[in-house]
DNA sequence: AAAAGTATTTCGATCATCGAAATAGTAGAC
DNA sequence: GTCTACTATTTCGATGATCGAAATACTTTT
């Protein structure tokens, strides 16, 4: 197995990546879980959290209908969805001018300060994590996590063609 | 920001390279559910058949119990799962001698495939997308996954001490 | 104005999950 | 050796997130 005498002991193979990766999506599952199991939100909640928190971040306005687009969600359990953040102040419903079928959701106070305490201490754990790396590294790293998403979607895409053929008149 | 010539255009930060994860891990989330949808099986039916699959794989037995330990699934719930995954044949209980309060689990040839349907696409994408990286690169990149999985584990450990102290009866 | 289309919600049903209790079996105390 | 405590799994009844279909409210096209 030892290629070569130079890199050190054995480098990674894709079946090693693959194992890497995989332990760090399930992790990042239990994060999600666990965090809602503490602040009584269920995994969907905590995604739509997520969501609504980086368009928010991005000045963007959210939608109903993109939260469901967003979450592979029915439009009922959206309502449903958007009812018990509402219910927590998690979220809040707004006619905008304009449109009167929209509702734009907006994010309170308490969204905000829900979404610090699931992203901050994150945050700051990666951040120590990484510091040992340097730009080169990151550059290495950046590009390794943007082929593999990509490659997920790709091969994901093809389960769920579920093609409407899209006739917008 | 351009802190020297030589790494090229601007090395990620902590913050882009917690996007990247975060896409990343959003995407990995949508193949298994995509996958899921498209055969029938729920997020949990699918997370069980991985862990069946790798338990298989290493050759290790999988209980009930520590099934629902992995998956922090409650027993109840456990045994309606392995109930699914019976009734479609991508598992099998199996009374093992010895302790007869146990139940061994065991993955017949239609959980193989229905694994193999599963990750094996998922492999192909990745071997390609991975093929430029070289030995030094994957290292980095092992390393990386590897502190920010522990990262992870670190903060939602502190979530859910969950003690009970116990009191029984 | 009417018709067709879009955004969201309501309603009824299904099913994964839970907690509590039942069942079956093992091991320890005496 | 039997009784008691403990462990592994299942059964039962209830809850609630989700779905599909229909309703509601509004906009755009004809």
């Amino acid at each position: 197995m030892t290629r070569d005498t130079q890199d050190g002991p054995d480098a990674p193979s894709d079946q090693d990546l693959t194992r890497l990766l995989q332990t760090l999506t399930v992790e990042s599952d239990r994060y999600a879980e666990r965090f809602g199991a503490r602040h009584g939100l269920h995994r969907t909640d905590v995604n739509a959290l997520a969501l609504l928190l980086d368009a928010a971040r991005r000045g963007e306005p959210m939608s109903p209908s993109a939260l469901a687009r967003e979450l592979e969600l029915s439009p009922s359990a959206t309502t449903a969805l958007i009812d018990r953040l509402e219910a927590v102040g998690h979220v809040a419903r707004e006619k905008p001018t304009g449109d009167r079928r929209r509702v734009a959701l907006t994010v309170p106070e308490a969204g905000l300060e829900e979404g610090r305490k699931m992203f901050v201490p994150l945050a700051r754990a990666f951040a120590a994590a990484w510091a040992g790396f340097g730009p080169a590294e990151r550059e290495v790293v950046a590009r390794f996590l943007d082929v593999s998403t990509e490659a997920m979607k790709a091969v994901s895409a093809e389960w769920e063609p579920h093609e409407q053929p899209q006739r917008r008149r």
